[in-house]
DNA sequence: CTTCATGCAAAACATTTGCAGCTGG
DNA sequence: CCAGCTGCAAATGTTTTGCATGAAG
């Protein structure tokens, strides 16, 4: 069996969303583990139709409000991040369900997660100006992504 | 006639977004005007519906399709800026239509526009490990703040 | 006068909900 | 078994659009 660290994260988000489950009387049906797969592994922050019609490859019969009931769901759980956008192109991300930074491409919609320090001071100075408590944050840069540049 | 720093910036965003206006051969019509009233002068960061309601104050057969029109002109002309959420809940900031940080409370949605330092940093830090151009960006917060703190 | 803007209603979307029937545990 | 889930369709809520009428410049 090829074992590799990425692999071993994917399996260990899909295994903490199973306990998750697990953890209530909530059930495991064959939709929503494939819709839980897919999201443990969701490097491309998927949309729901993407999601929808991924399921659908597998199990044809498939409803969307399955796949929106089974988002909700992990929400409550807090097991997947929601990225909203005006628009209502919503992507979500099960792969790293916490608040982090995206850069964002404005052409091809490409979403990355990278690394930034320095989030915590930010989020102290916030706390000391505004006197909020702060739970949680969201933090997107929009540009283009070195592919589109390209071919610009 | 009473003038202070607070009003002349207000004045001022108004006189910006009428200048936009009259540059290019758009009209303005009084319910443009008092829409992009509101909307300068908007430190709540109002609602669509908001904007609406006080509108109608004024005007009263003003459809709500005008003032989306109209918010979809500013936002052409860089003279409002759009918080979308993924519950429809869209807010607009006309009093200053450029990217900022925001504190946000979820419980009475009030919005605060603390003045943050080292968001330049944080950019740069972002172009360098992405390779994106960055054109803009969205740093949202959310908590609690001082008046719900109390409540709770 | 000649566009462009308004206001109304219909359309377009994404998301949610109600409910009968199904099924995981 | 039986509470929870599915799938369908209807409902919801927001934003957009088409078009006839009205008014800004």
């Amino acid at each position: 069996m090829i074992r590799n660290e990425l692999t071993d994260k994917i399996d260990g988000r899909l295994a903490q969303m199973l306990s998750k489950i697990k953890g209530r009387d909530f059930r495991l049906t064959p939709q929503r583990l494939v819709i839980l797969k897919i999201l443990a592994d969701s490097k491309e922050h998927p949309s729901v139709d993407e999601i929808y019609q991924k399921v659908r490859s597998k199990f044809p019969t498939t409803s969307i409000a399955t796949v929106y009931k089974t988002i909700a769901l992990l929400k409550e759980l807090n097991e997947v991040l929601e990225l909203g956008f005006p628009d209502g192109s919503n992507r979500y991300d099960g792969n790293r369900p916490y608040p982090h930074p995206h850069a964002i491409c404005l052409k091809c919609r490409k979403i990355l997660d990278p690394e930034i320090a320095s989030l915590d001071e930010i989020s102290e100075e916030m706390k000391q100006k505004t006197g909020y408590t702060i739970s949680s944050h969201r933090l997107d840069f929009f540009g283009l992504c070195p592919e589109c540049q390209r071919k610009t």
